[in-house]
DNA sequence: TCCATTCTGTAGCGACCGTTACAAAATGCC
DNA sequence: GGCATTTTGTAACGGTCGCTACAGAATGGA
């Protein structure tokens, strides 16, 4: 009972995700959130209770919408090896949209909150062990196809390509140019323990040559 | 001629710089830069202007002092692996130090002013270069002496390795354990295209092991 | 219809933000 | 000692910060 909400918090938090994705917690202020969300602060209040919990909702919800879209989109596909290259290769698609937010909202809150110890820092990491989770199921049917080496360590090697994908990501919001951005995303998948050839000969499929070696 | 300043701007940007590398460019205030410094807002304006040139000026101290003392301290050293290695392995010896600033001054600031095109990605990117030069050095040296197969792409190679230490920085933030740091670093190194088995060597020597394969 | 309950809009709280005006203090030069 | 010049300390500016008190609006149940 009770006068009922005029929003749904899914599309709330989505909204409240985006400003905190393009301005940081501590650069995203009250007033901008009630521009974003259409909603008054006092709703917000009501809702969430304080700034800090709507951004660990809206933590959440990047992590249930944005990282699982991505998750399922290219991390379950039929073909691992490709799925992992374009989860890669994506990383960057909006880079030359400056009204797009930058980088991963895990990443920046991870940087944002470095000195923390509290409960920012675990959604933080429950969303990175999520995608390392991912990463982990990915490798591990790579290696029952045939694409990794056999008893290849894939927990290790997810953990390796969530490090390396950090890296990326703060890379590319200082890269001129997405070309370089490409090839060492080849390098880094390149480092996988891949079995033969296979990664070469995916590489080929893709786009016929290998950049950097020489 | 005039009254003689009650400090040394080399002392003032590195406190700065400290404040600013622990919370963050919006996160610090001018009453925080006041605490840190010793000097009121009036000195602080009165030499710098504004908060953004100080913290520019922070920035750059940041490059000629932190990162150029790391650089000549183990990019530059005799032995250009050990040294490369002691570079990555260094990163995070204040982990559990939480009163110690987390992470890079230019990483974080990277991901704090994401989508901005304007002075502060220029100096950002003017402390990378720094640091891709550096380690594009330390490989030709490397390569010069044999431990990496001649002709390498020293620059391809410097430009990865600096993608991978942002990686490694960013997840340093939210590591529990710095054991798998250490490994994933190892993992990292072990990509370049080292000359016949000169990196296992050094590997052998520095700890006995290698830890992941399997 | 009246009530309990929940949500919304207005208006404003005290605190802090980056910045500045202004006068006193400290120097070199005459 | 005066004077121009620069730095320093005090005090405060208008604006924004996160947050909340309060009254009105909208519901379901009695």
């Amino acid at each position: 009972m009770g006068r009922p909400a005029a929003f749904r918090e899914p599309d709330v938090l989505t909204h409240a995700m985006m400003v905190f994705w393009q301005h940081g917690y501590t650069g995203t202020g009250v007033r901008d959130l009630e521009k974003a969300t259409g909603l008054t602060a006092s709703s917000l209040y009501n809702r969430f209770g304080s700034k800090q919990i709507l951004f660990l909702a809206a933590l959440d919800h990047y992590i249930n919408k944005v990282v699982e879209h991505r998750i399922a989109r290219y991390l379950r596909s039929d073909d691992p090896v490709t799925g992992l290259t374009r989860f890669f290769e994506t990383t960057w698609d909006y880079i030359d949209d400056r009204r797009a937010p930058m980088a991963c909202l895990l990443s920046n809150s991870a940087l944002e909150f470095a000195g923390d110890r509290g409960p920012v820092q675990r959604h933080i990491r429950a969303g990175l062990s999520r995608l390392e989770d991912a990463f982990t199921d990915c490798l591990e049917r790579a290696c029952d196809q045939g694409a990794l080496t056999a008893g290849s360590n894939t927990r290790f090697w997810a953990q390796h390509l969530l490090l390396c994908l950090q890296g990326l990501l703060v890379a590319s919001t200082v890269a001129e140019d997405r070309l370089s951005l490409a090839q060492h995303t080849r390098s880094l998948l390149g480092a996988l323990p891949w079995a033969n050839d296979s990664w070469i000969k995916t590489q080929e499929i893709t786009d016929g040559r290998t950049a950097h070696t020489g």
